[in-house]
DNA sequence: GTTATTGCAAACATTTTGCACCAGC
DNA sequence: GCTGGTGCAAAATGTTTGCAATAAC
């Protein structure tokens, strides 16, 4: 686990319950039964603009729910994906991380600490399915990531240097 | 794993040679030294363009080096990402997959079986990194993925339907 | 001969699963 | 009340590491 109880970056509450609220109703379209459990799991990934794990999920709900298991936290976000309701983010290492927000935007990543931040591109949102994709493959989703460094690695690594 | 030893799509071996070849003057030029074990895990990536895991690449070499330890691929393959001697490609699940083909190109991943290809598109070349990039992240690589269903899966869902 | 590399086993990290109990609808 | 969801513990999977023996240069 990386990050402890440090104030990080979030989205606003508003829109944090505007999406929760979408989440119920999406839920009970579904037939997916709202628990206590799935709504927090929801409210902390809106919540986060990190992109956490299942463990930091898990770890940032220990207060609140604090029976919740990781095995539920694993099983919850596998049925969000399933459902659409968040992504999995997908970085060089690992841990799989996870994205509230569900509209076509792009990642950087960096390759030292792991971080994930969202980057939306006027540039990089136009480009489709490129038609030499053979027509065998039913392609769902192009996939984004820009890789590199971020600013405080970039200090750290100088740091080493010395 | 997946594939055992079942006759896959491989690459020219010419190529390959020329590969290893440029291998070695790479190895030697870092020095790195040239072990049987490296040139064979290389050999077995270049050969192979299912971009196999390191599970797989240690099973493919049980005939021929029976005494090679799984650790000893990782920590090859590791070495190998780090001097920029093959590429690692990310799944959208958990395990690492290589990739001896460091000239960019994209690949099409299918969610079902997981499998990897190449896939190379003009119009995806083209992309750099965006000039909104903020100045503060060091972008260093433009990663893209096309994420679908491969031909043989979709023939598996349409079973499952009836 | 020096030093990096290997094999082995054990540790570690992440994710999945079986099953009894519990709770949303 | 029915059915799906949860917690727990254990297993499965993927990867890393300490260390003594070994082999490349």
């Amino acid at each position: 686990m990386i990050n402890g109880n440090t104030s990080l970056p979030s989205r606003p509450p508003d829109q944090v319950e505007a999406w929760c609220a979408a989440f119920r109703q999406r839920c009970r379209e579904r037939g997916i039964r709202v628990t206590p459990q799935r709504l927090a799991v929801y409210r902390t990934l809106a919540q986060d603009l990190s992109h956490p794990s299942a463990d930091t999920v898990h770890g940032r709900l220990r207060q609140e729910l604090p029976t919740l298991s990781l095995a539920t936290v694993y099983r919850v976000l596998e049925s969000f994906e399933r459902e659409g309701l968040v992504r999995r983010v997908s970085t060089p290492d690992g841990a799989g991380r996870f994205d509230a927000n569900v509209r076509p935007h792009q990642h950087l990543v960096c390759r030292v600490c792991r971080g994930v931040s969202d980057f939306e591109a006027s540039s990089l949102a136009r480009i489709g399915v490129p038609r030499s994709v053979p027509t065998e493959f039913r392609a769902e989703e192009l996939d984004i990531r820009i890789v590199g460094v971020c600013r405080p690695c970039q200090s750290k690594e100088n740091d080493g240097n010395l």
